[in-house]
DNA sequence: GCAAAAGTGTTTTCAATACACCCATGG
DNA sequence: CCATGGGTGTATTGAAAACACTTTTGC
């Protein structure tokens, strides 16, 4: 504990990878740069944490002020501390995902001029600044675990969804397919999802069953 | 991304918790602090990052050269970045588990005369210095949750530990009782773990038989 | 009426649970 | 021989997995 001030020219930056479900598809949030380096080039938000706040109130500022969007969960998940990850100077990374569903998001959501976003297909993601791939592939795994021993997939459907969207999402997380008949037994038998009476018009097809997750379900491993 | 230099007054260190079992229980490693402040406190081994390597190469380092541990298993757990976590500056923390097998670490550790160090059985923490016992919290539950949904158990066990020695730590982690018989079923009919044909001798009772876990088991939760 | 997608039941298999007595050693 | 702790088998229950046809809507 020597040397304290001497060795410091070390900055840290929040990042975070804001995930929504959409028709049965996860996206991330990013945002495209306008400045030099890696201008043009789609990154994901964040911003350098000064020396009075902590990273989650940082992070937390990024999403509303910066981004126009609604305070929701988040949860940190790294700290990305290569060398080489800025060109000049050496900062250090910490990344958050955060979850939002898509009807809070439509409904919250301040659009911001000066700012460039778009959501993408976690399997469609672009070519990224920095080393911002290789945090996205981290936080795609670490939300994927999440999602397999826990109950976050909850803040993903508030409510009105359908077992065939819910179940694609899990097919895509998994990497395999699930049987139908036995997904609604499972999730409806053991009480984790409650019909509520209204269905999905306007698709092509049948019209599917809109549920709810039941609040007071414990978390385990349902696949 | 402006104002690049003028907000950095801000310092990282990083910390472990390094965990071994012995005699079916779990232990942390905490080292005591030989000067203000929190003297004669204990706290986690840990140290400043510097800005030539990464975090993971730095706690490298503190275990053995600091602790004159051999190499171990680590992985990153959390980054604390509460605006007190030091008195005079702003030092963020980010905080490590290290597991290790209490056979290699008998063999293996070189004593330093410099470091008072001891090993805490993790119902038994000590107080601890700074905001350590918090993190030490943290850290504890972390690892709990990685015994349940991984199989990094192994890492702890290395060779010829005994099923009622494992049963005691997953009924520790776990806080419920387990049937032995079903126990023993489980772990060996799954072929999570192999009889080594060696029993345990000078304890008390009938010696217990010796096992192994497998190589090639898949990680599963098992309770 | 046909294409598209959703809904539904039964059987089999296997792991999970509950439960009580005997065995091997040290002192 | 007794105290201590370890090892063993069976029956029941419940979830997991496999499997194919019918229903509802839009066009």
């Amino acid at each position: 504990m020597s040397s304290l001030k001497e060795n410091y020219n070390l900055m840290i930056e929040t990042l975070i990878g804001i995930f929504t479900v959409d028709k049965g598809k996860i996206k991330i949030l990013m945002i495209r740069k306008k400045t030099e380096p890696y201008k043009g080039y789609w990154i994901l938000p964040g911003n350098l944490l000064n020396d009075k706040e902590t990273l989650e109130d940082n992070i937390t500022d990024v999403v509303c002020d910066k981004l126009g969007l609604p305070t929701m969960y988040i949860e940190q998940c790294h700290t990305f501390s290569n060398l080489n990850r800025h060109l000049d100077n050496r900062v250090l990374a910490t990344a958050f995902i955060g979850l939002i569903d898509n009807i809070t998001l439509i409904l919250k959501k301040q659009d911001k001029d000066d700012v460039e976003l778009e959501w993408f297909d976690i399997d469609s993601i672009p070519k990224t600044g920095y080393d911002h791939d290789k945090i996205i592939a981290k936080l795609i795994t670490y939300l994927k675990k999440r999602i397999i021993d826990s109950n976050i997939l909850k803040i993903l459907f508030p409510s009105d969804f359908t077992l065939p969207e819910l179940q694609n999402v899990y097919e895509h997380i998994l990497g395999i397919k699930l049987d139908r008949r036995n997904f609604r037994k499972k999730l409806i038998n053991l009480g984790y999802v409650t019909d509520t009476g209204d269905v999905n018009e306007g698709y092509m097809g049948r019209p599917a069953k809109l549920y709810r997750f039941n609040e007071e379900i414990e978390s385990r491993n349902l696949f």
